[in-house]
DNA sequence: TTTAGTAGGAAAATCGTTTTTTGTATTATG
DNA sequence: CATAATACAAAAAACGATTTTCCTACTAAA
């Protein structure tokens, strides 16, 4: 194609009409199943559809619509195991219900964020699936249905017509560290995400629950937050923790792959697993089952929170009417080698 | 918002031409910055805009246009690291060119595929970026602009205006047999991946090539390939390689994953790394890096490769032309703790 | 036979843009 | 002063679908 040729024009609707000798109203109405038209009409018509391999104009539906049939997916990182595999839920899920996905990756950024909202909007997607990041107050004003995971917005900021899915990160918290103590230990420390999100800190509050309910003492001095979620910073964490209290025998992390730098660290150190120290990490990924010793962490309920989703999108977009829902789905501790 | 309640309509083209007393063609005029129009009144108009927030709606353009600023991306795996840091890196780079893309994940699946081929069609996406997955015939006929990363379509169905990005699998597989044999490996065997795409066979074709230039014998026995890319396949493949051939001291497995399912095994059956055995895997994950023994790998040049994929198809988009392209980049080896 | 009702489908309006065509001042040129 | 050229911008046509309105036969009831 040289420049400025044209594509190949598309097979439109009203050269199914012409085909058919019928108006581009009754191929329509043929199409979206509404509407009077008898049965040899909708038989000529489908067999002339069929023969020219046609497909209707997504865009042009779009436009008189004043919608269309995407959902955007906000996410923070798509190379996090844990969101990958939502996204991938979501995706399949959607398709399945002849929805596509508009994945965008938004690295934590917010100001990128922002953009891609933009452009959600101008693009006219019917809804919009939220997976953490920052609360944009903005972004509510632009009154599309929107799907909340794995975050939670401020109260009072929260319009009815809000759907949250999380899982029961403190529980998640709790199981683990009663797995720690059932194991034995005595003297927990934890390393968590400093974060913008409340996920992480209610791992945490499900950690100290558990250590006050078994009347284990612990000390603000042994629970850490680091910035990145790396194995650097998870070696690095407990290196420190471990300087400043020998007494320590159990570490909660919030990721597994902090778990898995803290475990790297212990390795290095000859630090015995788990009869001089036990290891909980976070989230059931590749990386928590590779390691050597592999390590006990927590699964979250992946393919429901991605099925709530996109069954909830689905219903509002619809206009359905919802009422504020919120799902709090239970975790489960899967115990491997380091407790 | 009751059952069929309109959603609030955006401020349009023909509000801001209105509110500033010109007709929509000049606004129209002004956004895209072509015809002829006073400094006065692209004044008064982008004030108009920018007070009113207004953005121009995508799908009108798209339908005027006949074209809209997304472009699909096909992805057989996005759990897969390797594939989402690609994935990430077309995304952000298509977004800061002002381009949406629209990631699909097709699970290997040809049938889904095929369906999200129909369905960026009817998007009217301006072209498609290809990752691995099989081929089909009948997508060629789209007649979209296409860039393939890491797969190579077979020659004579390739048409002129193909652009291929791939790293260079051959050279690949003859690093990391190079280093297997100096670090003394004399018999050396490779798990790879039995896939539709030509990669890992090209990685096992670089391994023979290096096996031949250094003189070392070495029997196709040795050479196996399993089906899933899992550790528990890596692990499994192994133990039947050394159960026929105790003199195996070396292997290459095409992929980080397979290659700690390997080390998993080596671990379990106590073999001393790398004094009695050497392992090398692809693709350089956080994978291969987190095991106690962090695994030596190549590492594909993930950036470029993605940078590549956007420059080219955004020229191909915008009807430069392009002739027939192959981009094949060289991969580099990452030595680590198991040669 | 007239009238009303209904089935089937055509015609036209609409969605929000871009682009071509047309029109009208104003300026330049002979 | 008449005419041509130019600058600016309005009007209208497209893009491809959906949906409302309207029209024409036909059938059924009075």
């Amino acid at each position: 194609m040289s420049a400025g040729e044209q594509k190949k024009r598309d097979v439109s609707i009203k050269d199914i009409a012409d085909m058919a000798s019928v108006s581009v109203a009754t191929v329509s109405r043929v199409i979206n199943q509404n509407g009077r038209y008898s049965v040899e009409t909708e038989a000529r018509v489908r067999r002339i559809m069929k023969e020219y391999d046609y497909k209707p104009n997504l865009v042009a539906r779009g436009l008189r619509m004043k919608k269309v049939d995407t959902i955007g997916v906000i996410i923070p990182d798509i190379t996090n195991e844990f969101f990958s595999k939502i996204a991938l839920e979501l995706q399949m899920g959607l398709f399945k219900q002849g929805f596509a996905a508009m994945i965008c990756n938004t690295n934590e950024d917010g100001f990128i964020e922002n953009q891609y909202i933009q452009m959600l909007n101008a693009q006219q997607v019917s809804g919009v699936i939220y997976i953490s990041g920052n609360y944009d107050e903005k972004r509510e004003q632009l009154n599309i249905p929107t799907v909340y995971i794995d975050r939670r917005p401020k109260d009072k900021q929260t319009k009815s017509k809000t759907v949250i899915i999380e899982s029961n990160n403190m529980q998640g918290g709790y199981l683990a560290t009663r797995c720690l103590c059932d194991s034995n230990a005595k003297r927990i420390a934890c390393i968590s995400l400093d974060s913008r999100v409340s996920t992480h800190e209610e791992r945490v509050n499900g950690c100290k629950k558990a250590l006050k309910e078994v009347g284990l003492f612990f000390t603000e001095q042994d629970f850490v937050t680091v910035q990145k979620n790396t194995m650097t910073e998870g070696y690095q964490a407990l290196q420190r923790l471990l300087l400043n209290d020998q007494e320590i025998d159990g570490i909660f992390c919030t990721s597994d792959i902090l778990a898995a730098g803290a475990l790297k660290y212990l390795e290095e150190a000859e630090i015995e697993i788990p009869s001089q120290m036990r290891l909980v990490g976070y989230d059931d990924t590749t990386l928590s089952q590779s390691t050597k010793l592999p390590i006990t962490t927590i699964r979250q309920p992946i393919a429901e929170m991605g099925k709530l989703a996109v069954e909830n999108i689905l219903a509002m977009v619809s206009h359905e009417k919802i009422e504020k829902k919120e799902y709090i789905l239970p975790v489960v501790l899967v115990k491997r080698c380091t407790t």
